[in-house]
DNA sequence: CTCATTGCAAAATATTTGCATAGTT
DNA sequence: AACTATGCAAATATTTTGCAATGAG
């Protein structure tokens, strides 16, 4: 695989944006907001590549249409749920230590191995809980 | 919501067939199969009423592009969680009460309040993980 | 020089929508 | 009768592909 600057540029913009789930859109606004020019299918045959290298993930939810890449780190994306909010779509990242109790508890007493990074708790935020 | 032999054409195959995830286009095959005339438009417009009552879940899958659908059983009218195995897609239900306390945790301390019924957790059965 | 990569536009895929007609209550 | 649901075809949204031109090694 030839090394080129398009690939750099859409590697770079995804280790920038490690916390966030980004769509294809929202990654080619980045890309332009630096003046890289990348075209969408480059994005999109280069995002596959990744995917399939193990170097970012691919989430797909079944209220949004376009799938989201994000970056996998280590030291963060493997640590914490997922939280969506069903009314405003907002993604809330959830670090809670008692997740692992959780976890430890379901593979030992349950037999199953759950997969964190998939783990997406659906409901309201605090703020759209307000409002009702 | 009139009722109309479309809706029960859909239901009757969903339910035929809750143990499956099936798509869009495998269930409008079940239906042919049945000699059950039913429009593409009109089951897409359906399955998402099903979806908003809670009575079928919606997955989408970060390798499948097609949306895949499931008959909620009722049967099990108490409180419980979903796993869904990425081996063997098995679908199994989980009992627990630490996952009540974690969800009550989540509301109280994260201040987001989740919605059970949409929890599933993604991860390997007891089978799937001896295979390797 | 050879072959992978890119960009463009067109195609493919999946889902949604407008509208006239048919069906339900 | 009033109003919802359906089917068709067209529209939309997202992603993929063919192909000629460009770039990397």
């Amino acid at each position: 695989m030839y090394d080129t600057k398009q690939k750099n540029y859409i590697l770079e913009v995804l280790k920038e944006n490690k916390e966030k789930h980004l769509n294809s859109e929202e990654i080619l606004d980045l890309l332009k907001n630096k003046n890289y020019k990348v075209s969408q299918a480059t994005l999109y045959r280069y995002l596959d590549k990744l995917e399939e290298t193990n170097i970012i993930r691919k989430f797909t939810k079944p209220h949004l249409s376009k799938a989201c890449y994000q970056y996998i780190d280590e030291k963060c994306s493997h640590s914490h749920f997922h939280m969506i909010c069903v009314e405003c779509n907002k993604l809330i990242h959830l670090d809670c230590d008692l997740m692992n109790n959780f976890i430890n508890h379901i593979e030992e007493h349950h037999e199953f191995k759950v997969l964190p990074e998939k783990v997406v708790y659906y409901g309201y935020c605090k703020e759209c809980r307000g409002e009702k």
